[in-house]
This record gives structure tokens, sequence and C-alpha cells, in this order.
RNA sequence: GGGCUCGUAGUGAAGAGGCCUAUCACGCCUCCCUGUCACGGAGGAGAUCGCCGGUUCAAAUCCGGUCGGGCCCGCCA
């Protein structure tokens, strides 16, 4: 009976049986060693008997075996353990040589990012490009966990839809049965109106981007972590994303020293509550970063990505935190969306943070206008027409009730990217759409 | 969309007018090797230098075009 790598230890003296991919072969004549892979790890097996070597012969790295042998404790082995004696078998051979060595680390470097994610299904058996996805799984779950501890209610909304009337970003646009449909760019609508039914709601959805973006930090297709809640305030939402990036740094960190150790990644500096990640205004940061870098943002309504980049930075140096709260958003501006609120004592601010983490934006958050006629004024404002039968059942939610409300999109990739200090967001993408790529 | 940049064996790199019949490392093949873990040693195969055209006695190298990447900016998650 099988049994997983990480479990050897405790069958020292004992038969055991392994099975997975050949992952390394290194042979030194009458004494050869080879690794296995499996999902739990990678195990060194003693080959010595010479008919048990010659199986191997023309074998490449990826064959499946199947090892049964004596586990024997080895100091001199990887991990104090090893099989000797084994008896192979070739569950599945591989005698093409593959493209690309999966045994050490694989180049990172942007020029080389088209082989890397060209050959995906290879390069992500590397241990170090699966410590990446292992990171990303276990953000999802920490994610989870803070909504499971928080009340949120996890939904689903479409992803394919009638019609745009978000606005700002570029839909794309299919063909739907001789009707235009489009791909959703975010499930704003859709988690608002389920603020009316659950007060909390999650959503860990694809999110479609037509923009032709050519950044390290922009897809086409990415995940996006939508989260909305009712019966909240500002400051209160503010705090809720800080208390969830707290605790998904700290998951990560605990539950992934080993992929974490692979990346080299110094434990993330983050205050031990919410209301002490500093919150800056966009004013200030242009002020300080004009001060440090003679650079004038200033007058910008938005951020440049070299500030953001520096903010985190001087954040880190001076207040004890990787992450930012980017707060003070004109609401006469393009970053106004009808459906944001405006600040009651300030209308000319707009109740709208954006979370910056190791130099990006990983998440915007806001306060929702809530009130019927208002969020229609907003609207009408912003150029856009109640009467679009793409907002009729936004509307309907806010005509028949919606309490003051806020919530905030995520994203998992840009995440994970800044965790592992990756340059490209594309590599922590398994399969990453982008303006060039749409394959594999 | 704008600007800048890069395409050399399967992979990663060097070569920047003639020393190139293109170099190195990894991988692959053959042989040697009983404690390797980036094993080591000996030998071998593998590249019309992205493509098309031009300049030149001579082009991987210079010029133009083209195709395919990347980076920055705009925009955003």
């Amino acid at each position: 009976m099988r049994i997983l790598v990480k479990d050897l230890p405790a069958s020292i003296g004992q038969v055991a049986e392994i099975s997975g991919w050949l992952h390394k072969q290194r042979k030194l004549g009458g004494l050869n060693f080879i690794n296995v892979r499996d999902r739990s790890g990678i195990a060194q097996v003693l080959i010595q008997d010479k008919g048990q070597a010659e199986l191997l012969r023309g074998m490449q790295i990826g064959t499946v075996l199947k090892v049964s042998g004596e586990v024997t404790k080895d100091e001199r082995a990887p991990g104090g353990v090893e099989i000797h004696e084994p008896k192979l078998e070739v569950l599945v051979p591989v005698t093409d040589v593959p493209p690309i060595e999966i045994d050490k680390p694989i180049s990172h470097r942007s020029d080389n990012l088209d082989t890397l994610l060209d050959n995906r299904p290879l390069t992500l058996r590397n241990t170090q490009e699966q410590a990446i996805f292992k990171v990303q799984a276990k953000t999802l779950e920490a994610f989870r966990e803070f909504f499971a501890e928080n009340e949120f209610t996890e939904m689903n909304s479409p992803k394919l839809l009638a019609e745009a009337t978000e606005g700002g970003a570029e839909t794309f646009k299919l063909d739907y049965f001789g009707k235009t449909a489009t791909l959703a760019q975010s499930a704003q609508f859709y988690k608002q109106m389920m603020v009316g039914v659950f007060e909390r709601v999650f959503e860990t959805n694809p999110t479609y981007r037509a923009e032709p973006s050519a950044t390290t930090r922009h897809m086409t297709e990415y995940i996006t972590i939508d989260a909305e809640m009712g019966f909240i305030n500002f400051e209160e939402l503010i705090n809720v994303a800080g208390s969830c990036l707290i605790s998904i740094a700290n998951k990560v960190t605990k539950d992934c020293q080993a992929e974490l150790a692979l990346w080299n990644i110094q434990p993330t500096l983050l205050p031990d509550s919410p209301d002490k990640i500093p919150r800056l205004t966009i004013t200030e940061i242009h002020e300080k970063f004009l001060e440090a870098t003679k650079e004038d943002h200033t007058g910008e309504d938005d951020l440049a990505p070299a500030e953001e980049r520096w903010v985190c930075e001087y954040a880190k140096e001076n207040l004890g935190s990787e992450a930012v709260f980017v707060v003070g958003w004109p609401s006469q501006s393009k970053t106004f969306k009808f459906y944001h609120r405006k600040n009651n004592e300030d209308p000319a601010i707009a109740e709208r943070a954006d979370l910056l983490f190791k130099g990006v934006e990983i998440t915007t958050l806001s306060m929702r206008e809530n009130r019927y006629d208002v969020l229609v004024e907003q609207l009408k404002a912003n150029g856009g027409e109640p009467e679009n039968p793409g907002y009729a059942p936004l509307l309907s939610a806010y005509k028949y009730g919606m309490p003051p409300h806020g919530g905030w999109g995520w994203g998992l990739e840009r995440t994970v990217q800044v965790m592992l200090g990756l340059n490209n967001i594309k590599e922590a993408t398994l399969f990453p759409r982008d303006i060039n790529r749409l394959t594999p």
C-alpha cells in the first residue's frame, strides 16, 4: 500500500511503498541515488542493484514510478531517511527529454518569462514554483477563514452579463446566441444586492478587464476577493480590511514557512491591530514624496506607481508597517464612482481607501452611497442613465431598503506576488491571461 | 495606446564588423565511479545566431522592415 514521502520517517525499519515522479538522478556507478517526488515532498532512494538501476536506463525526469523498499534512517540522507534495496516499477515511462529542468530554481528574469509560462505544465512541477501556489491556496484559505469568523456568507455571481454598467474598465464582448454578452468586470452590483439579503457577503471570483495594460501588475483575467458588508461605517470598514490583511499574513507566515523559505522571504512587518496600520492622505503622500525625491505629483488625484512603492518603504522604515491605507480621495475626480459615498462633513472627500501592501495597490475599498435618491443623482452626474435596464436590479435593491454599507475588491494574485517578492503578477498566476497571452 | 528595450543549441548565458568552422554552464547520449544531494571524471551529439531585405571584400555583430517578448508610463485589483 502506498504511503506518502512525508510519512517515511514514521516507517523506519519497515518495508514501505511510495509512488511519484522521478525528480532527479545521481548515478555514482554501483551506488545510485534518485529522488522521487509526490504531493507531500521528495524522497531519496538508494539503488545498488544493477538490474534495478538498469530499469531506469533512458527514463527521463517525470517518469512515474512505484518504489518499495526498506525505510532506513541515515544521517547522510536529506531529511535523515531514505529507501534501501528498492524494487522499482515504471508505471509510466517518459523517454522524451523535457524542455526544461525542474529540479532547480527556474529563471524568473522578465526576459525569460515566456519560457516559464509557455512550459507551465512542467515548470509548475518545480518545488519553488509549487510554493507560490501553495501560498496562494493558503491565502485563499485564510480569506475564507476570516470571512467565516466574521459571519460573511459566500456567494457566486454570474460572469456572463447583458451589458457593462459599472463603468471604468473596458469589457470583453462575446456572441451570446445572436445577442452581445459581456464578461463581468466586477461583482460590484451583485454583492451590493446581496447585502440586502445577508448583510455580509464575499466572493472569490474571476474578473475580466479588456484594458490594454502591459505592466507587471495587470492581467485581463484575475481573481478578486470581493467583500461587502452592511451596517458599518468607513472607519470600521477600514479596520475590517486591516484585520483581514493581518490574519492572512499571520496564517501564511505560520503555515507556509517552508514555502517562504524557498523564496527567502523575511517576516512581514505589520502592526498587531488594524487601527495601527497607517492612514495617509493622497495629499500627504504627494508632499512627503516630493520632499524625499524632488519628484512632484502634488495636485494629482491618484498616486503614481513610484509613490506607491515609496510610501510603503517609508511606512516600513518609520511607521512599523508594510501596509498603508491611502485616504482622502477627492470626490470630484474620475476615481470617484457613482456608487461611492461622499463624506458627510466634507463632501469633497470620498469615503474610499486604497490598501497598499509592499508597494502595490492590492485593495480598493469604499463606503457605498446607500440612499436611493442620492445614488440616482450621482449616477446621472457620472453620465449614467438610471433608466438603463442594466441598473434596474441594483436600483430595485436600493429602493426597497439598503442599509449603510461598504466593501472591497481585493486582488488575490497581487497579494501573493508581493508576499513572495515576485516582480510580475504573472509569476503568481498558474495560467495567466494578458494582452498578449491566451495560452496555455 | 505612448516611450524604451531584448530575441544566439532543449534551458540559461558570453560574443558587439574578420581571431566564429560561434564560446561556456546545465540538460541529453556513451563510458568510469559505493554516500551523492548543483556529485565528480573522460568523450560525444545538438545552433541555417527570430524572420526578410540592405550596407560591406567580409554580418550573430551595422542599417531598414517584420514577427515575438519584456520594462516603464497611462489605467487599475
